[in-house]
DNA sequence: TATAGGATTGCC
DNA sequence: GCAATCCTATAG
């Protein structure tokens, strides 16, 4: 079943981590596109360095402060796309990126054996979904971007510091299905995580 | 207006 | 190791 506006609304850090395990789907045209969730990373706040949020409200992050549910989507190195759902209750800046997921449905060269590095990090994830700023602003709990909970299998969750980032290095708000092969970044990250 | 740097990726 | 590529935030 679809989440809910009220499955966003909490704090960051669990839905970040509830996010695992769960399905990303949007109807690009006349298909459906579906992957599981592997990877997340939460941003909270004005006072995360890391955060967008960081400089207060600006043109580009004002979607942050939205009510939870609403997509925030930004280019990053002029190249990329990264997609991120809104947390928290409505003026409260927090989001969680969606990082890296499992092709599931919809996906053309899903059968032609490397579909684990298809979706396995956050730019290639909103590549191959085709998801770029026309879906910033949007809401996740429509008929055209969603999430959506399916029957089955529990998540071995790890957590590690987020990936990619110079400020607030060391806080541990990554969370990562440790059983999966299409988490993003180095291995040696998730294996020191999994140490811990 | 100018400039440094970025929640990335893939090639050298 | 590093270039690609362009938008954002901030300083001048």
């Amino acid at each position: 079943m679809k989440l809910s506006r009220a499955f966003f609304n909490r704090p960051t850090l669990q839905v970040a981590n509830d996010l695992l395990g769960t399905y990303l789907v949007f109807g690009k045209d006349r298909r459906t596109l579906a992957a599981r969730i592997v990877e997340t990373e939460a941003y909270i706040s004005e006072n995360d360095p890391a955060c967008h949020a960081a400089p207060g409200r600006t043109a580009r992050n004002r979607h942050l402060y939205g009510r939870p549910a609403t997509i925030y989507v930004y280019l990053i190195y002029g190249m990329y796309y990264c997609l991120n759902v809104v947390t928290e209750r409505e003026g409260f800046p927090a989001a969680v990126l969606i990082r890296a997921a499992e092709p599931v449905e919809g996906f053309a060269d899903a059968k032609k054996g490397e579909t684990s590095r298809l979706l396995n990090g956050p730019g290639k994830l909103c590549r191959a979904f085709g998801i770029d700023l026309t879906q910033n602003g949007a809401d996740a709990t429509g008929t055209k971007l969603f999430f959506e909970r399916r029957d089955g299998s529990s998540v071995a969750a790890a957590v590690s510091p987020r990936i990619g980032i110079s400020k607030a290095t060391e806080l541990p708000w990554r969370f990562y299905d440790s059983q999966s092969s299409s988490v993003s970044g180095p291995r040696r990250f998730n294996e020191a995580a999994r140490l811990r």
